[in-house]
DNA sequence: AGCAATCTTAAGAAAATATTAAAAAATTTC
DNA sequence: GAAATTTTTTAATATTTTCTTAAGATTGCT
């Protein structure tokens, strides 16, 4: 089953769409927010995103920069105004393809086709349906939650894992202890900054060789850490 | 998760805001005076401001302009007096909207989303998202935290960068020893002129081919430092 | 020249991060 | 459901890096 994911503030047009997409053999998870559909993302195997840019919460615009920090699904924006089309594609906020309302039921249909079968076909195919992550001889594969470190696996707990996640998803941004704390347990950081030190260094202990000169993790002064581009 | 900052001395205050707005979904950030929301904003990803004016240490206003040099993110005032509305808006401090104390709800939030939808709408995307400056040979990235000259890294300690970023971002402008202090240590300049020019001396060091003969940091005899304009 | 502003240097003070061990929680196992 | 194990947090201390200070030198200006 292909699932689909549809996200667009207007119940109508979301029901519209599933009944078009439901006639081509796909299936449809529905979402009427960003942030709905960041979450239908992580919890449902999508191959393909069709999403609106006016949303409460969370625009469009803002999910696809979001959802880039960690996936290339086939993205299609489903835009009112079709004089801003040249700026969504412009600008590289990542989306695949656009489609403007009020829009022509065939057009979309062939849109999702054609980005599927592009996403899917060779060349995509091993990039990111294993959600993997490298950074040199770091390997993280989020689908299995298996870390190794050039080609050993490193045994890490959940909260170890989600730091390193964090980082080396974004590798060469660095991120505050509170950004690190807020990102990974999801809560107000107050005085958490030894205790995010505390793991940042059992991490250290398990992929660095020196972990007193770490490769990977390196400390920002007065900013914070990150995961070293590599 | 959209961050929103909130500021207000009153902590009743902040805990009904956080209240109203949890409910539309955003994550609320708090801080009880200028001070602290400068700190917050460096240390999480904040998408909207709301600050009263009235508060010890650093007030909303100044907070504001402090703020402008280096970010555009909506904010939001809020004030005890009405009458004071024409010029907080009048003045041109920066500010993008203002809600007067006793406030209703609704129209703060109704407002928060206003301005949420506006900024993040596509004329404003890709002003403060890439987030790298230049001058000649002088390039900084503010996510990395990496600082290059002429492709070569430069390592600059917390202080050093911050300097060198408000020069760079604001490259042809002079700020005086004391302007700079104040934007950087966020404390009130005493006696603060070697400190500063300590500090100078060593980014010199660091990224001039000669201290003596800058290129890029340039002493504005009996005015202060700017970043020359290349 | 003479004054004030800026520069320079190095060392002590302060701040941030690292480390270690042990207590407290959470999980798993029996 | 209690014991054993693993994981997380806390606390105290150590280490590293960065900041400030002070005192003298230099530079630019009138």
């Amino acid at each position: 089953m292909m699932n689909i994911l549809v996200c667009d503030d207007d119940k109508e047009i979301v029901d519209a769409i599933e009944i078009y997409l439901k006639q081509e053999g796909y299936h449809i998870i529905k979402a009427y927010d960003g942030l709905e559909a960041i979450k239908a993302l992580k919890e449902n195997d999508i191959k393909l995103l069709i999403i609106d840019i006016m949303m409460p919460r969370l625009d469009g615009i803002n999910a696809t920069l979001k959802i880039r920090e960690y996936s290339s699904i086939p993205i299609i924006i489903l835009s009112a105004k079709s004089e801003d089309t040249d700026k969504i594609l412009g600008l590289n906020i990542g989306a695949d393809d656009y489609v403007t309302k009020p829009f022509n039921p065939l057009e979309l249909v062939a849109r999702v086709k054609s980005n599927l079968r592009r996403y899917t076909s060779l060349e995509n195919l091993n990039i990111d349906n294993n959600s993997t992550f490298t950074a040199g001889g770091l390997l993280i594969n989020d689908e299995t939650k298996e870390v190794t470190i050039d080609g050993e696996a490193v045994q890490l707990t959940p909260i170890e894992y989600n730091i390193l996640l964090l980082l080396v998803r974004n590798q060469g941004k660095v991120f505050s202890i509170n950004q690190i704390y807020e990102s990974v347990w999801n809560e107000e950081a107050i005085g958490a900054d030894n205790t995010v030190a505390v793991h940042i260094r059992h991490i250290r202990e398990k992929i660095e060789i020196n972990p007193k000169e770490p490769r990977y993790l390196k400390v920002v002064w007065g900013v914070g850490y990150k995961c070293e581009k590599l």
